[in-house]
DNA sequence: TATTGTTATACTCTATAACTATA
DNA sequence: TATAGTTATAGAGTATAACAATA
């Protein structure tokens, strides 16, 4: 198996940098009509995949980097309207980060585009290799992460 | 098809940086007797997988990164000696960037660290389903690289 | 006394612009 | 005149340490 992953090892990090950067990224951006920095917008996508508001040190954890860097997201999250903050009612240290109609559109939007790349690339896929590739993925994705949260 | 994708979309890039980020990269960093910074890393990950020397554009095409940056970490790589850099005979302006022995072995110590770890967390799957995952997922990163560089 | 979050600061990663050398 | 690479500089992304407020 080894030496199948590990041709697979450099797509995974081909594939998680056309999407995560440059002007792709900015592309789907524009379609989400917001000028936002890639974390930013990484932020918008947890809270709409949660369905519901998060507290900061949660997001922190979803997006694995400390606090302070999704404090200072949120604040610019906020200042354009995208997101809201409120005590959470139990526990007021803490804050809940919810999105607003506008940063819901936003997220809507941009996932829109990037899951319409996902579509036209795989057209041609015979419909049982799509759910084949998706299921299979979701739990490889499941398996590692967990084996690798018990590494620590 | 598209709200599976939905749902896969945050978990890849939760997966992309839990392995390329933070303490467990240091940690498979350890294993191979080094201590790099990613992009680094990256270009020996990069001259690993060529298996012959490289110009100094093509690995900032492999990277997905401008040239000046793939400079400067080569700089670095070579005071470390990993890498040897030698004018191309075939154009004396390119530079051919090539492995040293250490760094043929510390790029192979830490592939086996990382492939280790997908090995144990994918340690139940039934063969077939880990074939079958990394052919679609070579086909799918394939196709979706040829798509998204159509779009430019 | 421990936990949630914020402020202040510094380091890592990457891009753009200006330049050198060769084609 | 165009291309490969380098140097210089700036901006984006993230971490660590010190602090404030609440539990």
């Amino acid at each position: 198996m080894e030496n199948v992953l590990a041709e697979l090892l450099p797509q995974l990090t081909r594939l998680s940098n056309t999407l995560g950067r440059g002007r792709l990224y900015e592309r789907a951006r524009a379609g989400a009509g917001v000028t936002l920095e890639r974390p930013a917008m990484t932020i918008l996508m947890i809270l709409n995949a949660a369905g519901e508001p998060l507290r900061i040190g949660e997001i922190a954890n979803r997006m694995q980097v400390e606090g302070p860097h999704v404090t200072r997201q949120v604040q610019v999250l906020e200042k354009d309207g995208l997101v809201e903050r409120v005590v959470d009612p139990a526990d007021a240290r803490a804050r809940l980060i919810a999105l607003t109609n506008r940063g819901q559109d936003a997220a809507s939007q941009y996932l829109a585009v990037v899951l319409g790349w996902f579509a036209e690339a795989l057209s041609d896929w015979p419909a049982a290799d799509r759910r084949d590739l998706t299921r299979l993925l979701a739990r490889m994705v499941d398996d590692l992460s967990t084996h690798l949260a018990s590494l620590d």
